[in-house]
DNA sequence: CATACATATGAACAATCGCTCAGATGAAAA
DNA sequence: TTTTCATCTGAGCGATTGTTCATATGTATG
C-alpha cells in the first residue's frame, strides 16, 4: 500500500492509532503525573537522600544533621522544609530543639528499590 | 550536667555522637548517593514518565510518541536521549524509523511504587 | 545522483534548583 | 525583660533543566 492510499482511508504515515488509543487508556491524567514527578523529584538530590538515610536510624535535630553532613544549618533547614511539605518527614518540638523523623515507611522502600536498581 | 562540664569532657552541645557514628556506618559512599539521585531525577519529569508509560504498552517511534503527547519531535528526541543514557530505554532501527522500547523491567516497578505512594 | 522522510543535535532561553548570607522568629534561661 | 540558643525565612546567586528553533545526520526512494 502506498501513502496516498493510506491517506485516502484516513490513516497517517507514522501514527499507529491503535497503539495510541491503548496508551491513552492506560495513561493517568496530567495532574496525577505531575504529582508523581514531584514525588520522585524529592529523591533527585543527594543531600535530601542523605537526610532521609540519617532519619532511618533515629530522629535528629537540625544541628546534628548539619554536623553529620558537614553542611550549614540553613541548607539543612531549607531541605527539611521540602521534606516536610512532601509529608516524608514529621517533627516534634522538645524545648528549644526540634526533632525530625520519618513520616512514612514507604520512603525506605523507595530508596532501597532505587539502590537495588543501580546495583549497589 | 551543664554546658561547661560537657565542653570540658570534649562533648558538644547538640551533637549526639553515638547517633552520628551509627548513621555514618549505614550511609553509602558519596558516589553511590549521587548515582541514586541521578536515577530518581529521571522520573522527576512528567514528560519522561509519560514516555515510559507509553513504552509500557509497546515499542514506539519518536514521531508517534510526539503525536501521543502532543509535543514536538525534537523535545521527545531530547528526552529519549536522557532515557537512553540512563539505560532505561533501548532502540532498534527499522528502515527509516527508530523504534524505542523499555530496557529494564524495574522501571514499571519503580513507577508503580511511586504511584502507590501518592495514592492514585 | 537528488529528494523526501525520520531522527538527532547544538545553541539559546526562561524557569527552576540548591546553597549562602543576613536577618527574623520562637523558646528557655538569666 | 534581656540574652542566648535553635531554627526558620527571604533575597540573591550560579548552576542546571526542559523546551524551541534551526540545522545536521542518516536512510530509503525515484
Amino acid at each position: 500500500m502506498n501513502d496516498e492510499q493510506a491517506l485516502e482511508r484516513g490513516e497517517f504515515l507514522h501514527v499507529h492509532e491503535d497503539v495510541i488509543a491503548k496508551v491513552n487508556e492506560q495513561l493517568p491524567d496530567d495532574e496525577t503525573l505531575y504529582d508523581l514527578a514531584d514525588f520522585f523529584r524529592i529523591f533527585a538530590d543527594s543531600t535530601r537522600i542523605k537526610i532521609l538515610y540519617a532519619l532511618f536510624e533515629s530522629e535528629m535535630c537540625v544541628y546534628d544533621i548539619a554536623q553529620l553532613l558537614n553542611m550549614t544549618q540553613s541548607a539543612i533547614s531549607h531541605q527539611l522544609r521540602s521534606l516536610k511539605q512532601s509529608k516524608l518527614v514529621k517533627y516534634r518540638r522538645e524545648g528549644k530543639t526540634i526533632l525530625y523523623s520519618l513520616a512514612d515507611g514507604h520512603v525506605r522502600t523507595i530508596i532501597d528499590q532505587g539502590m537495588e536498581h543501580i546495583g549497589e
